[in-house]
DNA sequence: ACGCTATCCTGATCGC
DNA sequence: TGCGATCAGGATAGCG
């Protein structure tokens, strides 16, 4: 589900509710997620005061003040339900650790699919963590240039959708962000990696910033059960353009042409056949 | 060495 | 209304 602009908007609203709170009681309602639990989750995160959130990729770390760092991954279908304590509310199906502050601040992690993660890692070594330590550059940091990105993909002997999904060369986008970017870029999802020229580079690392800033202006993409921290929807799936749009007329070449779908690699890709070379 | 695929799960939706 | 097939925002292990 979650990618980078969905994260971004997850974790801001879990620093708004939990930042400078003391954590006093955590639940875990079963083993593992895609991997198990820290055996002491735990007894690691009771009585510390969580002093900072980060976003790496799309993975939230949350450090608390005996120099551990809590890693989630919200996978496809995860979601975090923040409230308040005491509620008495029925806990939602699938709620699978339940983080409380002395404040009464509350916030549940929701993943039908399982396919999220909760991990521990120390603060000092998070970059070290195998699930980190590979990842790619930053989409919104300063490393994310033209000329980089066509060097990325000089590397890979793929489709360039296909490349630009491996978070190995640059993280945080995910099925709906490269349909989109590769749209606004003019650039056909099936193209080899390697036949990208700089300037198209320059074309997407743009459209990759702007269209990864604009979405977390809008609190992401709410599609399915998506919801922000609060409650609320976030709004940019009414700006897609590709995704989720089969057979409907192409917004750019007013040319008669309608959004195709096809498969690569196991995954629907959205595009226009006439304006996308 | 690299790239593709099958796979982990549940739930929503679609066609019959 | 019911039922089976299909699809879903991710990322890995394992295979060729």
């Amino acid at each position: 589900m979650p990618e980078l602009p969905e994260v971004e908007t997850v974790m801001r609203g879990f620093r708004t509710a939990f930042e400078g709170q003391r954590i006093r009681h955590v639940t875990v309602n079963r083993p593992d997620l895609r991997w198990p639990f820290p055996l002491d989750l735990r007894e690691r995160l009771e009585g510390q005061e969580v002093l900072s959130f980060h976003r790496r990729a799309k993975y939230i770390l949350m450090r608390v003040g005996n120099g551990m760092s809590m890693m989630l991954h919200l996978g496809m279908s995860g979601r975090l339900l923040l409230g308040q304590s005491g509620m008495n509310t029925t806990p939602p199906r699938h709620e699978h650790l339940v983080l409380e502050t002395e404040n009464e601040a509350r916030a549940g992690l929701v993943d039908p699919r399982r396919f999220g993660m909760v991990d521990l890692v120390p603060t000092d070594h998070e970059d070290t963590h195998r699930l980190l330590s590979g990842l790619g550059i930053e989409p919104l940091s300063d490393k994310m240039t033209g000329p980089y990105l066509h060097s990325l993909m000089q590397s890979r002997r793929t489709p360039i959708k296909t490349a630009l999904l491996d978070q190995r060369l640059i993280v945080g986008l995910g099925n709906i962000y490269v349909c989109e970017a590769l749209f606004r870029s003019h650039i056909h999802p099936t193209r080899a990696a390697t036949s990208i020229t700089l300037q198209e580079a320059n074309r997407l690392a743009t459209f990759i910033r702007a269209i990864l800033t604009e979405a977390i202006a809008s609190g992401g993409s709410s599609l399915r059960d998506y919801v922000q921290a609060d409650g609320t929807k976030g709004g940019f799936q009414d700006l897609h353009l590709v995704y989720g749009r089969e057979g409907e007329p192409c917004s750019y070449c007013a040319t008669g042409y309608t959004v195709s779908r096809i498969t690569q690699s196991g995954r629907s890709t959205f595009y226009c056949a006439n304006c996308q070379k």
